[in-house]
RNA sequence: GCUGGUGUAGCCCAAUUGGCAGAGGCAGCCGACUUAAAAUCGGCAAAGUCUGGGUCCGAAUCCCAGCACCAGCACCA
């Protein structure tokens, strides 16, 4: 037998699909289009295990639906600005450039080692002035039709990688690269009007049946639309003071007000009251607490009393108004009704400082006393104590109430939302340069079409020492006014590197097109991307920008539908020891090393069979060892017959055939229908495999009785079944079986195979006989037989009658196909 | 704290969605090959499904209560 030489194979059929262009595709209106993506992979210098698994399942998908008849594009590209790369420049004075590219040109070598489908002349990376021209040049649509816009604003400043931070990159107050603790800071910055598209964001969800429901519903909880009032309460000697509730059917049971420490009429409230000194004190130590502890409810619930009052519009009552830690500016009104009775914190901080306590709100089955109370009580019930409101529930209550307000000019239905406009400017180098120049005389002007791209400077300084390196280069800041050719300074700030990953997917359908960011006709062809897998990380990140970025193409006339994406597929976390597998944890395994021990076939199947894509994979080294094993038995089985099979006339099945042969077609046939569905629905991609090698097992138990009689049609279309279906898989030994089994090149355009359903069908089952309960007994009977037959026989069989004789017969379960029950008493 | 997911041989995982708990792999044991070892090949053994109740002829699967782990959310008014 020849040895199973992974690495040569390997290497003959990649450079022949290279050669090939077998993975090139192109627009075929006659054929049906398959867009299969994954997630670009940032060039950190290594493909690591989950680049791998990403990878994997989505070239399984790419090839099988190939062969299935599909035109598929299966793209691959880099997402190659970013900081890494500037921390590089400093620490080792590489340009970031050169580290990038070298990066690329190391992790595209991985690439090409794994056989991943890619077809290569579509690769983009974000760094390539011809890639981000359209990020500049998205802007500039934005800014005419103010998306994007300049504010001053509290932001999120991460002191280690010296820049701002979106939102979403600085949740719990940790930098979302580095874990720093952001600071607050005031600042001018770039922004992206997100917000315009909130509600879309939540209502188009309606169009994403084939997302997960976990996604959708962080996504949700990001955007955190919520639909209450807004209700005006007058203050004494002021202004009235607005609030929003979720809850205006609790009105009547406000006893107080409370309001953000940073609220703007905090001073106002305080000043002339009795202890005005003292009371502005406790405030400036309540705005001196950590603001995210603070947002994350970890600071205890402190307020002092402004000394003024308000009145409640609905029970006419006098309420005091407090200053709260607990009340958050940037959310709502900043100033809330407080309902003790019925607010879980509202409740707490009442009982802190001995505030009234009303019950406006009775459920059905006990009655609230406020004094005897441990807790607010928010669930459902009818409204009391709520004057001309009385006796409502609170769907109702809350209807009426808003009208009413409504009609008497101080409140209306409103809705909040959480989200934020989208922040993307950036203090450093290695992004892309925002298109826009200040000018002392036209202001901020956008740097016209026909100047783009603005490209970086080659020659910044990489010193690490504060500072964007880009305001250092005087020839890049110093610039012309577009409008009137004065002096004007260009803009330094680059831009959030997920800009560049908001609409990769449609540079792919002309990565060179220099007329505009992509081809019209190409996405009529390509869109809806039907399949996108990645890491579930990108949930409220990437794949929320890159929703936004496709409906604000629609709205620029660019796209016509409202949704990049038909199937989401999240794939899961790659853990070693318990853990997730990360640099920082040390516990990384290289696909180099693996690669070199066993190949990339045996790599790519291990990673597919180990554990569901969507499912958490514990990586053991040993458990490679078992799919290589199989290889080298396919490999063998191959071996011995491929040349038998190659030099001889192809001849039919037969149409009788001996027992062992029947058996070895009906499991061929079997598997086929198994792989089919496991892989088409789904993607179960590791129980295909467990088929492979249950259908090898099958042919090498058949392979004495069959491989040389003149039934070798039957071990023979057995034999290029099992390469057919193993060589989405492993597309190296696929390619190699197939030629040697004297077929042509390649593999990869070779109709899936069809199951037949007569094929697939047992002749005879095995019914397990039950008699209350236990399995008394075993029949054969025909696949077919009739249910009356089954249960004459199941009730004939001598042991099954050793158990019922004597006894009474209550019923008999007859599941065909399955077993039949017996009840006896 | 709330929501969702998961819990099956020593380990990773199956079980046609209520029908005989086992497909596949690892590890283990036995054997073949080998001077020997590794690699390779063949075979064997192993859990009654996290716990406790319930429904049913029949439950890993459905229901109730709890436990463990994972993920997301969490003063958002």
């Amino acid at each position: 037998m020849t040895d199973y030489r992974f690495d040569d194979i390997e290497r003959r059929w990649q450079e022949r699909w290279a050669a090939g262009r077998t993975f090139e595709v192109t627009e075929d209106p006659a054929r049906p289009k398959y867009y299969c993506l994954e997630m670009l992979p940032y060039p950190s210098g290594d493909i690591h295990v989950g680049h791998v698994r990403n990878y994997c399942i989505t070239d399984v998908i790419a090839r099988y639906k190939r062969m299935r008849g599909f035109n598929v594009l299966h793209p691959i590209g880099w997402d190659a600005l970013g900081l890494p790369a500037e921390n590089a420049a400093i620490k080792r004075g590489v340009h970031p450039e050169k580290w990038t590219r070298d990066n690329i040109a190391g992790m595209k070598r991985q690439l090409l080692r794994l056989g991943f489908s890619y077809p290569w002349s579509r690769e983009i990376a974000s760094c390539d002035p011809e890639y981000y021209h359209w990020n500049q040049w998205f802007f500039l649509r934005m800014l005419e039709r103010g998306i994007a816009y300049r504010k001053k604003a509290p932001v999120n400043w991460c002191p280690s990688c010296q820049t701002v931070l979106a939102n979403e990159q600085a949740e719990g107050g940790e930098c979302w690269r580095c874990h720093s603790k952001v600071e607050e800071r005031e600042m001018d910055q770039w922004f992206l009007r997100i917000t315009a598209y909130q509600d879309e964001l939540v209502d188009d969800m309606a169009q994403l049946p084939q997302w997960p429901e976990r996604v959708l519903q962080q996504q949700r909880n990001w955007v955190g639309r919520s639909h209450g009032a807004e209700v005006d309460f007058p203050v004494e000697g002021g202004e009235p003071l607005r609030i929003f509730t979720t809850r205006i059917d609790t009105i009547f049971g406000a006893t107080f007000m409370v309001v953000a420490p940073e609220h703007p009429r905090v001073e106002e409230f305080v000043r002339g009251s009795s202890d005005e000194g003292k009371t502005r004190e406790a405030i400036q130590r309540l705005r001196g607490q950590d603001r995210r502890a603070r947002q994350a409810g970890q600071v205890e619930k402190e307020g002092v009393f402004t000394g003024r009052s308000a009145t409640n519009p609905f029970s006419r009552e006098r309420i005091p108004i407090w200053v709260g830690n607990f009340v958050l500016t940037g959310y709502g009104t900043g100033a809330i009704m407080a309902v003790p009775g019925h607010d879980e914190r509202d409740f707490e901080f009442a009982r802190k400082y001995g505030l009234p306590i009303r019950v406006v709100i009775q459920p059905k089955d006990r009655a609230l006393d406020p004094a005897e109370m441990e807790a607010a009580y928010d669930g459902p019930g009818r409204t009391v104590n709520s004057g001309a409101f009385d006796g409502l529930d609170g769907g109702e209550a809350s209807r009426r109430m808003t009208a009413d307000a409504e009609k008497r000019g101080i409140g209306r239905g409103a809705v909040t939302y959480r989200l934020k406009d989208w922040l993307i400017s950036r203090q450093r180098y290695w992004g892309t340069p925002i298109p826009v120049v200040y000018c002392e005389k036209d202001g901020i002007v956008g740097v016209p079409d026909d100047q783009l791209p603005v490209e970086l400077p080659k020659d910044a300084p990489f010193t690490g020492e504060g500072g964007n390196p880009l305001e250092k280069v005087p020839t890049f800041v110093q610039a012309v006014c577009p409008r009137c050719g004065g002096p004007a300074r260009r803009e330094t700030d680059t831009m959030d590197t997920f800009v560049d990953s908001s609409w990769y997917f449609y540079r792919y359908l002309s990565p060179h097109r220099a007329e505009g960011p992509f081809d019209p006709t190409a996405v009529r062809y390509w869109f809806p991307i039907d399949l996108y897998v990645g890491g579930i990380e990108h949930a409220i990140l990437h794949l929320v920008y890159s929703r936004f970025w496709t409906k604000m193409m629609r709205d620029l006339g660019l796209v016509t539908f409202d949704e990049p994406v038909t199937r989401l597929f999240p794939q899961g976390m790659v853990h070693k020891g318990g853990e997730v597998m990360s640099k920082s944890r040390g516990n990384t395994v290289a696909p180099d090393d693996m690669i070199k021990a066993y190949g990339a076939d045996t790599l790519r199947l291990y990673i597919l069979s180990v554990a569901p894509p969507e499912d958490a994979l514990e990586w053991n080294d040993q458990n490679v060892a078992g799919v290589h094993r199989f290889l080298h038995r396919v490999w063998g089985l191959l071996d011995r017959h491929a040349a038998t099979i190659a030099g001889e006339t192809r001849s039919p099945v037969p149409a009788e055939l001996s027992p062992v042969a029947r058996s070895l077609r009906r499991k061929v046939h079997q598997t086929i229908r198994r792989i089919t569905d496991d892989v088409e629905e789904r993607l179960k991609l590791n129980t295909a495999v467990s088929a492979l090698i249950e259908l090898e097992h099958a042919i090498a138990d058949a392979e004495g009785a069959l491989a040389e009689t003149k039934e070798r049609p039957v071990f023979r279309e057995a034999l290029e079944t099992l390469v057919l279906l193993l060589s989405p898989f492993a597309p190296h030994v696929g390619e190699e079986m197939w030629e040697r089994l004297g077929r042509r090149f390649s593999v990869v355009d070779r109709p899936w195979p069809v199951a037949d359903a007569g094929m697939a069908r047992e002749d005879e089952l095995e019914l397990a006989v039950q008699v209350n309960g236990k399995v008394r007994g075993r029949i054969t009977v025909p696949a077919q037989a009739a249910e009356d037959d089954v249960r004459r026989k199941a009730l004939g069989d001598p042991k099954v009658e050793e158990h019922t004789r004597g006894k009474e017969i209550v019923k008999v379960v007859v599941v065909p196909g399955r077993l039949v029950s017996v009840v006896v008493r």
